[in-house]
Formats: structure tokens, sequence, C-alpha cells
DNA sequence: ATAATATGATTCGATAAATGAAATATATTG
DNA sequence: CAATATATTTCATTTATCGAATCATATTAT
């Protein structure tokens, strides 16, 4: 019956998913920034002197695009691209002091909605919700969720279905 | 006290959201389509006869946007224009029989990555989980993440509301 | 009824996103 | 030093996305 438990969280999981989704075009929106942007930009303040490379790779996006994402928020004047040193091949990314707060002004809307209804409940229950999801983060953050191996494999051929994108 | 746990969770939602992010784009590669375009066939599949402009609110994309990707899954044949009877402004959106069938071929990101490493967990663990799981699924899903009021009243105004991770 | 207004969807024009392929510069290896 | 690999960019092309304008149908007020 094991199954039933991960079916239904699973489940719960995708409800969870679905609901944070939406939010996070309306805080690209709010920031002044596109989603795509906005998710660089993140990934260069998380760790400083990132490489494109490995943004694209983390992100799942070609470096091209990268690139393209970097050249605007240089413009924008929200990063900074300096030649690697130990590699001179690498370019290394760095957030600006503006970079940086816009970051931080951007609203949290996870935290909107969720201060307040969490608040509301009894502190056994926040123990218990915060165990949870806690366990659920590592079991999932363990190791990228990868389809490489399916792709790879080509259990899902789609014949030539694709087109640009 | 409990603010601190409520950070906590957070922080652990956020890993999980994070985690979880990337697989979208590569599931869409392995359907051959774009992620916005699973994003609407998805939702057209969910609930049969929808009109393109409830689908454009729930997602949070502009009218026109959800008219330029139901063009493509026209052509793509995956689902299928009518026009309202009731109201005749309407046009009215359903999954065709192979749109349900790419959906169902998709290989669910989510279920592979976390099949095996969640019943690897004691039972007990399980059951914790999917408790936590289910009510933050009901706290969250309890109205939509909605930042309208805060666009609303004038792009950012964020006078020190809390910091994003 | 009929005009005024509202609503649902599409078209059009413009900008950004995203990619693969080719080009450029630097590293590493034999 | 030549051959090859790595990191990034440039270029051309397709898709995404939106706002504004448009068209058709509905609703409301007079």
């Amino acid at each position: 019956m094991e199954a039933a438990i991960a079916n239904a969280t699973l489940k719960a999981l995708r409800r969870i998913l679905r609901a944070t989704d939406g939010g996070n075009r309306k805080l690209a929106a709010a920031t002044g920034l596109t989603p795509s942007q906005l998710l660089v930009l993140r990934e260069v303040e998380a760790r400083d002197e990132v490489t494109p490379g490995s943004i694209a790779q983390r992100l799942q996006f070609s470096h091209a695009t990268i690139t393209a994402i970097a050249d605007r928020l240089v413009d924008l004047g929200l990063i900074t691209r300096t030649r690697g040193e130990r590699d001179k091949r690498q370019i290394l990314l760095n957030a600006t002091a503006e970079g940086r707060q816009r970051l931080a002004d951007a609203p949290d809307m996870l935290q909107e909605i969720f201060a307040e209804r969490f608040a509301a409940l009894p502190t056994w229950e926040q123990a218990m919700i915060l165990a949870g999801t806690e366990r659920l983060a590592v079991i999932l953050g363990a190791g990228d969720i990868d389809a490489a191996p399916l792709l790879d494999t080509g259990i899902i051929d789609r014949t030539g279905v694709r087109d640009g994108q």
C-alpha cells in the first residue's frame, strides 16, 4: 500500500507546483524583468563569479540563450561581465549592487500568500509540515530531476514532431 | 519562534520548486512541444470545452498568446476549436485523441525520480511527508497566489516586505 | 426596437526568448 | 607545435508574448 501513499503525495505535490506556478510570471512583471531574465539574475546573484556555461547547464538553457539574456542584463546594469583570469576563455558574471537591489525589492509571492496562512496553523502542525517538506526537498534535491536518460535511450522517439523550439 | 518554522518551510519549499523546475523544459522537449504549448494542452485536456479566455486567466497569459499557442496546437492536431452555441462569441477548445495520447505518453519526471526514492523511506516517514505535503497544498491552493493587488496598486511598492531567498 | 456599451476572440506589429550551427579565442594533449 | 577540446559569442531562424486595434456577438439603457 505504500504506492498509495506515494501517489497521494505526488498528487499533493502537483497541486503545490500548480499553485505556485503562475506566481513567477507576475513576479517577473513586478520586477520589470522577463521570467528568464529573473531566473538568470537569481542564478548569478546566488553564486557570484559564475560562468554562462554553468548557468546554461543548471537552467537547462543553451549557451546562446544565456549569452543573449546576459547581454540584456548587462544593458540594464544588473550584472557585469569580466573575463576570467585563471581561464581566459571563461566569462565571469557578477550581480551589480543594482541587480541585488532589484532582487531584494522583488515581492515574494510565496512569502505573501504563505505567511499569514501558515501562521494561522497550530505549532504542532507547522512542525509537521516543516518536517515533511524538508524531507521532500532532500528527496527531490538529491540529484537533479533529469530526463536525459529518457531522451538518450529514445524512449520517446516522437518521430519528427520536432520543430525548432 | 513560529516565524522560524515558517521560514524554514519556505526555504524547503523553494528547494522543491527549484528541483522540479528544470524538469518542465525537458518534459516539454520529450513530448516535442514547447513548455507553453504543453501547459496549454494540459489545461485543455483537464477540463474540456474551455474557452481561450479562461485559459489565459488561469495561466496568466494574454488572450493573444493563447490564440497563438492554440493555433499551433490545432495545426499539430492536438486540439480542436469549435464555436460556442450558447454564446457565439466564445470558442471552445477540446483535446483530440492524439492530444490526449501525447500527454499520456509524456514521461512523468516527477514520477520517475520520486517513485524509487520515496519507496525507500520507512512507512511512517512516508505518512508524515504525505500529511505535510497535503496540508501545504491546501494552504497554497486556497485561493490562487495572485500578485494582482500588488501590481494594480502601481508597480513595485514593496516597502520593506521580506527578502526573497 | 435601437443605440450604446461590454465581452470574447483574433489579427497585427513589435520585442524578447530560444536554439543550432558556425566562428573565435583560449587550453590541453600528444 | 599541431591537433583537439572547451568556453563563449555571433548569426539566422523560429516561437513566445504582449498591447493595441478590430470584428463579432451580447447585454443594457433609453
